[in-house]
RNA sequence: UCCACCGUAGCUCAGUGGUAGAGCAAUCGGCUGUUAACCGAUCGGUCGUAGGUUCGAAUCCUACCGGUGGAGCCA
């Protein structure tokens, strides 16, 4: 009977066959030990010379090379010397391809050569412990917006203009016109919400920057929920409960792959809501009274001061109302006080930075109309976003998480190069 | 774009002016409970590239190329 290794559990003292690759084996004379994969999960073949055809015993001794494919043929039994706690104790191997020379060797590898090697990168244990947890993430952000009501809605990736005209876009060309991979799907977000309320996006992004950083990608994903007749407050709430509700799924459903990273789990049982909030101006004191004095009212917070502000809560942080001039056009002024706006960054525990960015959106038409002249935004490319205040417009927030960001947080990973499939960096399109 | 550091065997690194080294991988042999298994042997090199200094350069100097970490910008 065929069976994949996450479901051996069910098949204890009976014979099943698992299609696999060999991710390391160790023999002695007598005794074969096989740590095989198939990708739902690890597990040990152990071939006992006694109990095996000569040549089934001289094939798992000698010709198997790492990540050669075979069918394992075996009984499942437990053992509690095994992290999976069941073995395979194995029959029969039919060898599908034998693998020659594999690049990724059980010892230590630096950065440039495994990700010159990602597409079999990703095969080892640890990878794949962080794309399952990705996997769950994302899981689990669907479950979240389809129980709270939001309609998955997808924004163009091929744009005429820049989201908020500050970072550098990638150009290219459409047809004879000039068109920009997307940085932000939230000006169509925000359309999409006047048409179906509360709706959400989940795709990839592009930034052109020559950014080199733990915490930069050129291509990274995001998740843009945007949300009619929301005021700012509320966008927090939904914004706490949804972070905390990825992160408990993860505890839940990815005890395996935690324990693969050696995690910290303790760090993740209490994110839960409510998160701290400070406003700009508080951090700013607080910076002050730890010693920062090269930042002033006006400043942007780079990112030691959120590194320090971040290790004074065991949550994650919002700092909210940052000054206007800092921020983009289309964020709502505080009524008490137009020079700062009704917006908020959550910043993860342990240094992992900025994971959401989020803000309350003008919807009044001439204050936008205003905004655009301060910004020298104009052409056409803008002109069906002012139509939204122009026909029944509502107060309204959203907010965009950085998938990676994230991912690098829960699962404890030190640089997001490692938390997508095939990281797009400065100095890296390949493979 | 700026700052710092690094390029030596397939991989990870040692070697700081005088014969090119180790561990791992690979190959051969040994070992009945291994966990990055272990033990013995064999194989493995245009020292990033181009100039320069020197009797002599992996080592010192210059330029360039590539990488890593960080800053700025951002999620």
């Amino acid at each position: 009977m065929k069976t994949t290794i996450n479901q051996v559990y069910k098949h204890v003292g009976e014979e099943v066959t698992i299609g696999a690759w060999l991710a390391n084996k160790r023999s002695s004379g007598k005794i074969a030990f096989l740590q095989l994969r198939d990708g739902t999960g690890f597990i040990q073949g152990v071939v006992v010379k006694s109990d095996v055809e000569e040549e089934i015993f001289d094939l798992a001794k000698k010709q198997l090379t790492q990540e050669s494919s075979l069918y394992v043929t075996g009984i499942i039994v437990e053992d509690t010397r095994s992290p999976l706690g069941y073995e395979i104790q194995v029959n029969h191997i039919e060898l599908i391809h034998e693998a020659v020379d594999y690049p990724i060797t059980p010892k230590n590898h630096g950065t440039e050569f495994l990700m010159d090697h990602r597409h079999l990168w990703l095969r080892s244990k640890k990878q794949h412990a962080i794309m399952k947890i990705r996997n769950e993430i994302i899981r689990a952000t669907y479950e979240f917006y389809n129980q709270q009501g939001f309609v998955k809605v997808d924004p163009p990736i091929l744009t005429g203009a820049s989201a908020e005209g500050t970072t550098e876009l990638f150009h290219t060309k459409y047809f004879d016109e000039d068109a920009y991979l997307s940085q932000s799907g939230q000006l169509y977000m925000e359309a999409a919400a006047m048409a179906f309320g509360k709706v959400f996006s989940f795709g990839p992004t592009f930034r052109a920057e020559k950014s080199k950083t733990r915490r930069h990608l050129i291509e990274f994903w995001m998740i843009e929920p945007e949300m009619a007749f929301m005021e700012h407050e509320e966008s927090l709430e939904l914004q706490e409960q949804y972070v905390s509700y990825i992160v408990q799924a993860v505890l839940k459903n990815c005890k395996m792959e935690l324990q693969a990273l050696e995690r910290d789990i303790s760090k993740l049982e209490n994110i839960k809501a409510p998160f701290p909030r400070i406003t700009y101006d508080d951090a700013l004191s607080f910076l002050k009274e730890q010693g920062f004095d090269d930042v002033e009212w006006g400043d942007d917070f780079g990112a030691p001061h959120e590194t320090a502000i971040a290790e004074s809560f065991d949550k994650p942080v919002f700092i909210t109302h940052y000054p206007t001039k800092l921020k983009a056009f289309y964020m709502q002024p505080d009524s008490d006080n137009p020079d700062v706006v009704l917006c908020a960054d959550l910043i993860a525990p342990e240094g992992y930075g900025e994971i959401i960015g989020g803000s309350q959106r003008i919807d009044d038409l001439e204050l936008m109309e205003q905004r655009y002249k301060e910004h020298g935004l104009t052409g056409p490319a803008y002109e069906w976003y002012l139509e939204l205040r122009k026909y029944g417009s509502v107060p309204h927030s959203g907010f965009g998480l950085g998938l990676e960001r994230t991912v690098a947080w829960i699962a404890g990973i030190e640089h997001v190069r490692e938390t997508i499939p095939f990281p797009r960096l400065l100095n890296r399109l390949y493979p």
